[in-house]
DNA sequence: CAGTATCCTCCTAGATACTG
DNA sequence: CAGTATCTAGGAGGATACTG
């Protein structure tokens, strides 16, 4: 299964990562998650995000736009509203995503520990 | 549970991605974790991880070792020996990382459809 | 309200060369 | 062999201002 790994940008899990990696996409999707299957708007989400930017917060639901990890619907008014959720590959990928984030929960303080110099 | 997370450098999710989603770090923890509980030598790393600097492995492992994940074990000889390997705590991160893994080999095609234009 | 458009700054990662 | 030391380029992310 180390095959196909040929070169680094062929490994899925780099790329992956890659993706949701990136510094407020974590938190975002968290958020979409804990509201799913419902929406959440634009103005909700970046209350519930803090210290993200208007432009953050845009360009990182753009990519998982872009990625067909959640969808977008404009709701014609005015002003405008934008709602997001997570689509169907969107809430697959929360049940490992959860897993991370149990863990993250339980052994941070271990990995604080060692870098604190023990 | 969201509480606490009043400003992101709090939140362990993120924390966490920004430690095993820089670049070689999970390629790294993917070749250590297959031969777990057996350890890999320096040399051998770089040789399973196409493409990664002499630089860019060192960099990886110390940080590796650095959060606790990873041991290095010097095997006194000349030219000397390093041996690396995943700890208590750097195993049981493989649990979640392999789901995460099994995802991304399952459903990256996806991603991969929806970015390029559906 | 929900974006775009600029500009600017750091930090990651790569190339290269040297050493115990 | 397994690093360390420099230098540099590129891109992610932030501040700010403007718009349909």
């Amino acid at each position: 299964m180390t095959r196909g790994d040929l070169f680094s940008p062929a490994c899925p899990t780099r790329r992956l990562l890659d993706r949701i990696g990136s510094k407020w996409t974590s938190m975002a999707v968290k958020v979409l998650a804990e509201a799913a299957p419902g929406e959440v708007r634009f103005a909700d989400l970046r209350r519930r995000i803090p210290g993200i930017s208007q432009k953050m917060l845009s360009v990182t639901l753009q990519s998982l736009v872009h990625d067909g990890l959640v969808a977008r619907r404009v709701e014609p008014a005015v002003p405008v509203r934008v709602h997001y959720r997570l689509t169907e590959l969107g809430l697959s990928l929360e049940v490992p995503l959860a897993a991370l984030r149990e863990w993250a929960e339980a052994h941070m303080a271990e990995i604080d520990e060692a870098s604190a110099g023990r």
